[in-house]
DNA sequence: ATGGCGTACACCGTACGA
């Protein structure tokens, strides 16, 4: 069982990438971020079409997140329950896992944090907080869960191309990559990294200086897996094909694969 | 120190991303 995520930055403008990556690569789950539109203008159409159930969590503009599944999709919850925010971040559904037994799919879009010190950036410590408290009860209900998503997080020197250019900025400053072991302290594992990787592996390149030709990269789309399900993992790689297709994102998908128990 | 590029909305530029 194959699950995946992608930042498309704009689904309005990624729709026909989405459809032709799923196409080149049907995985059974595609969980996506910066939708930038809203609920009314989600296509579920297009994606009922080849084959994908969808929940989403549309907004005007800015962020939103969805799944896409060939099962149908339960118990969807929107947004951190009990964390007031208008911005869509979070969604979650339940749906038959590697060997049938209910998965616990959650897709995110954690902040960006603009700059360290900014509104912003309490915005986002904060909003990691009220995360990890939900997971942590998420994960007691659902032993078999994945969040996949953008955190806006390099968690190590090994995830970004000039650690030393980057020192304390944003997505590499100590606070947040607290936030982003704090998690993976609930019992969550990074799945990429259960496997020998190549080095300089990234999944954001900016779209300025070449950046994607220089590989001049971050690894901040990442899923985590629940212990239990980890033990089931056979494969996490990065997509980078689709970045360099005309218009593409500025984000890659990040493809893991599961195997029953 | 700034902006580079891309998207959205709407205004002829600004906000935001990472």
């Amino acid at each position: 069982m194959k699950l995946a995520t992608w930042n498309v930055n704009s689904l309005n403008v990624r729709l026909g990438h989405v459809i032709a990556w799923l196409q080149a690569n049907p995985v059974d789950v595609l969980c996506l971020q910066e939708l930038k539109l809203p609920d009314e203008k989600f296509p579920h159409e297009a994606l009922a079409q080849i084959g994908y159930y969808a929940c989403w969590a549309g907004q005007k503009t800015y962020n939103g997140v969805a799944i896409l599944s060939r099962s149908p999709l339960q118990a969807v919850q929107r947004n951190i329950p009990g964390y007031d925010d208008p911005q869509q971040r979070i969604i979650a559904a339940t749906l038959p896992g590697p060997d049938g037994a209910p998965l616990r799919v959650i897709s995110a879009y954690c902040p960006n944090g603009q700059m360290v010190g900014s509104d912003k950036y309490a915005y986002k410590l904060d909003w990691f907080n009220a995360l990890q408290d939900w997971l942590q009860a998420e994960m007691t209900q659902h032993p078999d869960l994945v969040i996949l998503g953008d955190y806006n997080v390099a968690p190590t020197d090994a995830d970004v191309y000039d650690p030393e250019a980057w020192v304390g900025s944003i997505l590499v400053s100590e606070p947040e990559r607290d936030a982003f072991h704090g998690l993976l302290h609930l019992g969550l594992q990074d799945t990429f990294r259960l496997f020998d990787q190549a080095p300089k592996s990234f999944s954001w390149w900016d779209y300025r200086q070449m950046s994607f030709r220089r590989n001049a990269g971050v690894r901040i789309d990442h899923i985590l897996a629940s212990t239990d399900l980890s033990g089931q993992c056979t494969a996490c790689v990065i997509d980078k094909i689709p970045r360099g297709w005309e218009k593409p994102s500025d984000h890659a998908p990040v493809v893991a694969d599961f195997i029953a128990r």
